[in-house]
DNA sequence: CTACATGCTCAAGTAACTTGAGGAGCAAGC
DNA sequence: GCTTGCTCCTCAAGTTACTTGAGCATGTAG
């Protein structure tokens, strides 16, 4: 039943020494140990983890995190402060997501450009950022 | 003609200790000087530099933003490698742009739960989070 | 029972900035 | 003409969120 810091990294996506250190900042508390002194995870760590991890992929601080975290702990007593927390970081995701559209519309037409101008010419120069930016060159 | 380190920054979203840094570490190369000694920046740096902040902004390395403005600079002779290093960079944004998506789907299901469930109900213990982390709970 | 993979702690290193100290240049108002 | 205040300069140290490495113990496979 209980698991190996290496099986939880394993299903989590952080690595062993992130986990050890976010149990050291508090995100997670009171992993119990083996009799000799491993530490042993559940399931619920592993969810934890999975969602600390995708949450600090997408931009939010440790410290976003664990007032995320604080809300689903119940540390947070009042409801309406915690709905405000959720949608002040919905909005923020929601603006990370509209600038990820951008850009990847920008590379994908970067890689449009380089076939067209480019493909049946192997080695030659390639000009793909000459004027993908909003109309003006990257500059210097 | 010439811009101020300040009004570059309001321009590009940079801040100027940023500016400077980004000059440290060589994403741009030789700055005018004035006179006393001050930078003086034009247009192309601008848009350099708003390239710059969107792509770390969406958490690509300085080195993948040094590499993706090499090809901009022509230091990049092979067309194909260009691309490639460009395609690499979508599939990246793509499926970063998935997770986002994921994210916001949790973030608004916790928002539209809390309004369900405590909204005319002011300083009630908030259940948010109890059940919509892919059917189980977050854990401690 | 010897490899060797995995775990532990603690300290130092890294990336990408940010903040602070200490000082100079210039514009506006008195 | 001089002070007030904003912006600029350099250089050093601090911050966040980890990663890497040293040195040692333990569990597992052949």
């Amino acid at each position: 039943m209980a698991m190996t810091i290496g099986r939880v990294a394993d299903h989590s996506g952080c690595s062993a020494p992130t986990i050890r250190y976010y149990e050291d900042v508090g995100l997670l508390r009171a992993i119990d140990r083996t009799p000799n002194g491993r530490r042993a995870y559940g399931w619920p760590q592993v969810h934890r983890l999975t969602f600390i991890r995708r949450a600090r992929d997408l931009g939010l601080s440790i410290e976003q995190v664990r007032s995320l975290l604080c809300v689903s702990d119940g540390d947070q007593s009042d409801c309406g402060q915690a709905r405000d927390l959720i949608t002040t970081h919905l909005d923020a995701v929601r603006r990370k997501r509209t600038e990820l559209e951008r850009l990847e519309q920008t590379l994908s037409d970067m890689a449009a450009r380089c076939d067209s101008t480019c493909a049946n010419v192997p080695d030659s120069a390639c000009t793909v950022f000459d004027d993908v930016f909003a109309g003006a060159s990257v500059g210097g």
